[in-house]
DNA sequence: AGCCAGGAATCAC
DNA sequence: GTGATTCATGGC
């Protein structure tokens, strides 16, 4: 896309397919803060970066222009094609085309492949806002101090040498819970080279997720999302509660087994998978979809 | 107040 | 191999 340079700020007018309300809210990361209307705070990449969005333009504040093209063009995933992607979406079908008609603005965010994999090890059986006050607190005792900003001290998401240094009861001491001894089991076979992240990228990926799921506490849907959101292997399909109770409202209309969804979805999407899971991820969890009611 | 969460390990058969 | 139970914690 094209952008303006603005003192400290770089200026993208008519962005398409951006919606930084939609990237950030659709619950592919979790080091992110509100703090106005469509005005957001971002902690990656051991920077902090505010994003705003209004009609007409988005703005990065307080970057400069070698951070813009070396880091969040790429973090935003800002020289994909989106408009296609939901294009070939959309005819597939009429929930598809309802997801990415609702939902947008979605990009999938290129994060850092370490860190995914602590923070989703981290998700399984917990709300978002948890998750996000568990990684916050991780980033506190076990990252690097990057800045201060309106009062508030920012740390950077923890190395794997740095996280190394927390012992199974100083992660309980955090509240991880029973994770605990999965963490320290994925920063151990990271360290000894019996888990190679950087391969994640380029191997098949049924071997990438072999590779993830030889640590404890890293099944098929953790794998599937360290693969989408931080090795940018579009090809998977995560299934979690709400993608199997958006999966069986629009497709199955009965109770299905999750490895059959996942099947089902691999095949009907193909190479888009990753984009259609995090459209109907969204979709499903902001109106709800699929659950019981009280 | 109690249910449930961007699941996976473990046990029972 | 499949199905049920357990796990630790706190937001809603």
């Amino acid at each position: 896309m094209e952008y303006l340079v603005d003192q400290r700020n770089i200026v993208i007018n008519r962005a398409s397919d951006f919606d930084i309300e939609h990237i950030l809210e659709c619950g592919q990361c979790f080091r992110f803060y509100k703090i106005g209307e469509k005005r957001y705070r971002i902690i990656a990449h051991g920077r902090i970066l505010e994003v705003s969005q209004t009609l007409n333009e988005v703005v990065f504040h307080y970057t400069s222009e070698e951070d813009f093209c070396d880091i969040w063009c790429t973090y935003f995933d800002l020289n994909r094609d989106y408009a296609t992607i939901k294009q070939s979406l959309g005819k597939m079908n009429n929930p598809l085309h309802l997801a990415v008609t609702e939902k947008s603005g979605i990009r999938l965010l290129q994060q850092d492949t370490w860190e995914t994999l602590i923070s989703f090890i981290i998700s399984q059986n917990k709300h978002i806002t948890h998750i996000k006050k568990l990684i916050e607190d991780l980033s506190k005792a076990y990252g690097t101090y990057i800045g201060t900003v309106e009062g508030e001290k920012y740390y950077s998401f923890p190395t794997v040498e740095q996280l190394s240094h927390a012992e199974d009861e100083d992660l309980r001491a955090l509240k991880v819970g029973f994770r605990a001894p999965y963490i320290v089991d994925a920063y151990k076979k990271v360290i000894d080279g019996e888990v190679d992240m950087d391969a994640l990228i380029y191997i098949p990926i049924e071997d990438a997720k072999k590779e993830l799921m030889k640590i404890k506490g890293v099944g098929p849907k953790v794998a599937d999302c360290v693969l989408l959101f931080g090795a940018r292997r579009y090809e998977v399909f995560p299934v979690d509660v709400w993608v199997k109770r958006v999966m069986e409202y629009f497709y199955f209309n009965e109770d299905t087994k999750i490895t059959h969804i996942h099947d089902y979805a691999i095949e009907e999407y193909g190479n888009l998978a990753g984009f259609a899971q995090q459209y109907l991820f969204y979709y499903a969890r902001d109106f709800q979809i699929g659950k019981k009611k009280k």
